[in-house]
DNA sequence: GATGAATGAGTATTCATTCAT
DNA sequence: GATGAATGAATACTCATTCAT
């Protein structure tokens, strides 16, 4: 077994306490550059923020994708935490409410984090995996939300996400003007999404199942770049 | 009066059969990639399927955003139409509904004018000029919509390109899935719209107003992505 | 004998009206902005302020060089008749800095000229050719003033082009600022061309004979461009 | 203190020998070219001499005024230098008129450097500085030199910069033909430049003062030629 | 292991010149 | 004869990635 397949598959041994110390520096350094101003940022940004040089990024990460990837799988981790918790909240609709907003909130602001969500050109595998690893947690609190009676009969799981693309793009939008702004069009979706009451409207469009947000997701792996 | 006189102010004579028959063919080709793949493609990239040589672009365009001006400014003034013909409607809230629905539905598909109404990077004044002009129009759907009791009381006219911003990106998104997905969220948010029923919540932070909207969109300049 | 031939070597029917007028129309929107703005300026500018096509003045023209040399052989066969005016004047000295002076004046402010003058890479043979005309006018000029005691002795015909180049340098370069400076240059150098006065230095270097000047002059062919 | 640290003022390591080898092949090609023909040489062409990717020149120098920066400033600190040495000669016209001949033999034939003095295009804050700091030098030679009774009583600071321009305007002139022409006419011009014997003509147009003398060193920004 | 030097294709834009209309 | 449309090589500068030190 080679030195390479060590980094490419599993790592059978820690790294030695300096390199370890460089990676955490690396990731903290793109964390903060591609939350701030997008996975755009150049390596060499990464790097002289780091503190390292430019061909450690790539002693311990395959490429900028690698690097990406490994970022944001603990954010995106984080958000399947945020689900488990919000799935144990006693109240379905507001665990519901709950994990929603905090999930938009994660988003807000953290513009690479939206590119890699929008943009699958960035990251592969792990953040298709990653992803995965949420999907029953929300269907869950859907599901949940739905049977108690709060929720709308016709509210799917893979609403979910959709919605939250669509706040945080409007949290996006108005950064620098009104950052907050998300929150009125939150509660505007929740009045949506809430149980029929006299009037509501059909949906009409059936919402994607599972394996179809799935590809729906890598499908955008062609563009940019 | 023909459209070539339209869209150069100084020009008197028509263009010249080929140069006609060039110029068409690039924004025919500029019109395909920037819809289908955005704003950033290259210059040399729609010479080329334009079947041009780049100088030859040049000629007819100053730059690259006097093109994207040129090409967009038809469609922004068909969003400002689109307003007028649903203020027309008999119904306020079918107009506005009607309106959102015309609204997002050019936009869903086309790349290059969500980033042109995101990103005031791109395009000038005739741009900014055509922004301006729906912006009352949307003002008097919503006035109308909320006088008639349709429409939510707190509901404001900055809300509508919120909106529309927000569906067309889970349009884009889901363009090679399900392109017709944001149907399903124009239901939802239309069902968060009307006028409160019991239960309503509010929606807390306030909208912003035109100035703000204005401000907002000019924000964005320095990014591009 | 084609009509290829009649442009390249020598017209003998004059030109329709028509296109008489335009090639003035070209000379002049050419002189004005090539005096103003050096040589540089394309030819699409040139067209433009003549009110005539590019093509036009490729008819009228070989090639920008021939534009240029035709434009400023005028000008310098102003130089040659203000040689000899300057040397129908009675007293030689008078003539002699007359002439400078004059043709300096004539440089400073005349960027196009002063760029023919030093860098031959515009313009070629008639240049050439016009440049000879007034060589021995000059070095007539000079020798009167050497005859009559009044230039220093070892003057010589070469040095007057020089000194032109010189000054018309410093009016260049103080053309925003203080236009007339390079008469104080002028009379500075003229002390020192008057006839020697006790501790009068030698020259030292010997000045170029007329056709090491000639090739001076080519030589700046292979710059620029 | 090695000549490297000097330049990059951040910089506290040295470069790499081969990163050093490579910075010197750059610097050599550029000097050569700019030297021989130049600012407007393209930074492509220079790669491709000192036989590196053109990547590797923005490596070490930001832009290309970065690149003639650093080229240049040695050389006109040099004239700083020299003006410094020539105040220290006993006799006051002798320093003055070696500073003269000192400083034409250095542009003499570098075209480079005639540019940057002549077009404050080129080059940025160091080049500036540099420009500066001779300033005061230059007037001391000469206010020493009128002190003495050698200078004639109307030669201002300001004129030797102009001199100088005029000189190697010559210089380069007959750069290929008779490179040291220009000795004959600071011959000429000292002889102008000495203090009055009967029949000096006054000079006319005052001298430029030294904030004149700025102002007209920028006022050339715009041109490029 | 770490460094940072080197690469070169890619981007928007200009202009002398040719040639179809 | 006149027009102006078309060309494309050239310019300064960027950045992901590779590899010598």
């Amino acid at each position: 077994m080679t030195d390479r397949e060590e980094i490419s598959t599993v790592r059978v041994r820690p790294l030695r306490r300096d390199a370890e110390r460089n990676r955490q520096r690396i990731l903290a350094a793109a964390a903060e550059v591609f939350t701030e101003h997008g996975l755009e940022v150049s390596l060499d940004e990464v790097a002289r923020r780091a503190g390292v040089g430019v061909g450690t990024i790539y002693r311990r990460f395959a490429d900028k994708d690698e690097l990406v990837e490994t970022l944001f799988t603990d954010r995106i981790d984080e958000i399947a935490a945020m689900a488990r918790r919000a799935g144990e909240l006693p109240d379905p609709w507001t665990g519901l409410v709950t994990f929603l907003e905090q999930w938009v909130c994660l988003l807000a602001g953290d513009v690479g984090l939206r590119q890699l969500l929008m943009f699958a050109t960035y990251g592969r595998d792990r953040i298709s995996y990653a992803r995965h690893s949420f999907a029953p947690l929300v269907g869950e609190l859907v599901d949940r939300a739905k049977a108690s009676g709060q929720a709308r009969a016709d509210l799917a799981p893979t609403d979910i996400p959709f919605i939250v693309l669509m706040l945080s793009t409007a949290a996006e939008y108005a950064h620098y003007s009104r950052p907050e702004i998300w929150r009125r069009y939150l509660n505007l979706m929740i009045d949506g999404m809430c149980a029929s009451r006299p009037g509501t409207r059909a949906l009409g469009v059936p919402a994607l199942v599972a394996e179809e947000m799935e590809s729906t997701m890598r499908q955008h792996s062609s563009r940019r770049r």
